[in-house]
This record gives structure tokens, C-alpha cells and sequence, in this order.
DNA sequence: ATATTATTTTAGGCTTGTCTAAAATAATAT
DNA sequence: ATATTATTTTAGACAAGCCTAAAATAATAT
């Protein structure tokens, strides 16, 4: 008996506690899900009621076990549909984000092991982010910005953080998708901007686009 | 800008207006929908208003072409997803009804387009039923009830009526699937029941049975 | 140590979709 | 033609999830 609210904001509460090692705090999540800091004062009471979370006024929110299983079923959800939209239905790889965000509450514990085992149960989705297990599982993948790699540096992208439409479209112009070894020719100081070689082309990345993109450490 | 609940509505009045061809009643509406006379009357006037049905008060209501089109929509969407289910993940045909309720309601053209073409365009579903075109066409099958048919004659089954996991597993059980033909051995007046015959077996079917399935006619 | 600023919570309100109980209307039976 | 019964609508309420504005608390600066 949970929503699709409580899914999304403990899904939103996950990624923010990867990020950062603290407590989640109620503007940080407010920004997240796109909503007003009341709003969210009013879910974490609910969650916190439901023991999703563990909760101390004014100082943010914690998951707790069973919070985090449910993050990590939607996310797992999330990943595997990911993984069917481009593999089997050659969607490109900025075009699943949207779909999947909606595939990931579909409600069907026999669909999710069907679909797993009809992808020939990945390990990885296309933005190269880890697939949690049955049981909640998840390798944590040794990643790094490629903004703070040294010049001379090569790497292979693993990732790529955020999941907007005009960078991903962007990336996936430039060939930089998970598993390409990426090389830094040079590093900017003054803006942190860099030279890059992917598949023996040059590229001038931003500073933003550099730490978008995670890298093997 | 359509919910889920408003798609719910239009689909289920599209299904109750091809059953009897009168307009359909709020009392119909709240059975089928599992819901209470008050709160349809509540959700038809908002549909009326937003001019997916033409309403008369005390006296029912009917799609329009708008209405009808978003319930097409709808039913396309479900008829593809069991396709999916059935033919990609091995699903057994009477488990795909509620997890199709679910993926029904996904929006995105694109991924419905995808999951066409990926299916091979398929013209029915696995209970027979046929899957509108992109523009809301829909074949009519030529179906009757098998409960209609004389004894001697033989048919071959195009459709299942009701959805009714219990109904669907014993069909399956007995071999009665879309495509296969059956013949009526003989038929008693009294309670309506009938023997038949499905790949050199047979069954008696009680008359509920048999009017739940659709032959060619 | 206190004042200012930033963050979070509370209070009260709105919409969607549901409900129960009562009122209105239509259908049916005498 | 009128009374009874069945159906539908209205009225008023509630939960979920959101909002704005105001109050409370914490953090920071002097």
C-alpha cells in the first residue's frame, strides 16, 4: 500500500543520501521532486508514520531499511525498463528517461522477474548505472568525476549523472556513452573546462558537462 | 491532460456501449467500475464537461468521438501490453489482465509506436480480441456466443468475454484459446449447458461458460 | 550575546476522486 | 391517475497531495 508519491520521494531521498553522506534536508528534496518545502514537510510526516523514514524535526531525513528497499525496488524497476527500452526497442539513449520514470510503479513482482530474465539479467543499465538485485543489492560503482581527473588521465565513462534530455542527446553526439575510454588532453584552471579525446576525436567540455560524466576511479 | 481515473471511465463506458447499444446508465457505470452510483454521477459530469461523453441527466451517457477516441487509445494500449506479456515473457494468458491495467495508462506515443512495430503489428490480442490502429479503428469480429450455437455445428473460437482469472485458467486448462476450433456435441434446454468437443476432447460447459465464449459467427 | 537571515514547520485552503445519506426524478403497479 | 419502488442526483464530508502565508526554529554575523 504505497503511492506513487511515497515511491517518488523515497526514491528522491535515495539519490540524495548517495550524494551527500548526510541527512536529507527538506529544501534539498523540495528542489528534487519539483515542489514547495511545505509540501514536503507534509509527505515526510507520512512516510515518517509509515517508518519509511526516520525523521528529526528541522534537521532532515533518513532512510530507514525498509525505506531504502523500496527505493531500491523502484530504482531496480526503473534500470531494468531502461535497459528493454533500448535494447529491445531501440529507443536511443536519451529518449528513456521520461518512460521509465512512469514504467518504474508498474506493480508486478512476476513482470520485474520476467522482464529481468527476458534482458538476460543485466547487471548494468545503458547509462551504465548498476542494476540492484532481487534482494535490494547494489554494486557500488567506483566512480569519479571526470572533472577531477589530471591531464594525461584515460578512463572509461561509466556514467553520466544527471539525466537531462539536451546533455544526454549531447553525449550521445559526441560518443561519450558508458564503456568509451575517454582520455583528458587538457585542463582549464580558471573555469575547470577541459579537452578531451573520445574515439581519437578532440572535444572541448565544460566544466558542467565534466562533472556530469563519471568515470572508473 | 487526462487521469487515469478519467481513462478508466472512458474505457469501461466504450466496453458497456458495445455490449447493449443503448446509452449507458450510471448504475452500469458504478458495477463496473467498482464504485458507487454518487461518485459516477461526480466524475460523469466532469467528463461531460470536458466533452468526452454527451450526458442527459436520469437517462445515461454516450461517448463522443473525442470520448471514444481516448478509450480506443486506451484499449489499444492494453491489447498491445498483453500481447507483450504473452508472447515476449511467457506469461500464461490469464495472468496478463491486471498487469495490462497498469501499463495501459503509460503515456507516450513513441514507446506504443516501439512496441508495435516490435511485436510485428499485430492484429489481436491473445484472447482474440482485436487491437485498434493508431487511429482508433477497430475491426468488429464477427463473434457470437458459443452458448448461441445448435448442436453438430463447429466454430472456431475468436474471443473470451470475461476476464476473470478463474474463467481463463480453467479455459486454458481445457485447451479453449482463441483459434481453436470447437464443436457443439449437444446442448440440454433445461439449464442452457452444453457437451463439446475441443482437439478430440470433451467437456460439458455450464451455460456461464458458454456464454463467456466467442465464436465466429 | 543578540540581531539578522535562512530554513523549516504550521495553519488553513484547494482539487481530485471517493463516500453516505437525503432529495429528486423516473418507472412500474394498482 | 396515483402510489410505490427503483434509480439518479445533490449535499456535505473525507483523504491524498499540493499550495501560500505566517510562525517557529536554527544558523550566521556582529
Amino acid at each position: 500500500m504505497i503511492s506513487l508519491a511515497e515511491e517518488n520521494y523515497l526514491k528522491s531521498i535515495y539519490h540524495l543520501s548517495q550524494a551527500g553522506s548526510k541527512s536529507v534536508l527538506t529544501n534539498e528534496l523540495a528542489e528534487a521532486m519539483n515542489t514547495k518545502a511545505a509540501s514536503v514537510t507534509d509527505m515526510i510526516k507520512k512516510l515518517s508514520t509509515k517508518e519509511f523514514i526516520s525523521y528529526e524535526k528541522y534537521y532532515g531525513v533518513n532512510l530507514t531499511a525498509k525505506g531504502k528497499a523500496v527505493a531500491l525496488s523502484v530504482i531496480r524497476k526503473h534500470r531494468l525498463w531502461e535497459t528493454f527500452l533500448v535494447e529491445k526497442l531501440a529507443f536511443s539513449w536519451d529518449e528513456v528517461h521520461e518512460v521509465a520514470e512512469q514504467l518504474e510503479h508498474i506493480q508486478s513482482k512476476r513482470l520485474i522477474e520476467k522482464l529481468d530474465e527476458y534482458l538476460g539479467f543485466p547487471k548494468v543499465d545503458p547509462h551504465g548505472d548498476p542494476i540492484p538485485d532481487n534482494n535490494g543489492k547494489i554494486k557500488a560503482l567506483q566512480q569519479v568525476m571526470l572533472a577531477t581527473l589530471k591531464p594525461g588521465a584515460d578512463s572509461t565513462i561509466v556514467a553520466v549523472r544527471d539525466s537531462d534530455s539536451h546533455l544526454l542527446k549531447y553525449l550521445d553526439k559526441i560518443g561519450a556513452r558508458p564503456g568509451k575510454i575517454i582520455k583528458v588532453i587538457e585542463r582549464e584552471e580558471y573555469d575547470g573546462s577541459m579537452e578531451v579525446s573520445i574515439n581519437n576525436q578532440r572535444f572541448f567540455l565544460s566544466k558542467e558537462v565534466s562533472e556530469n560524466i563519471l568515470v572508473n576511479a
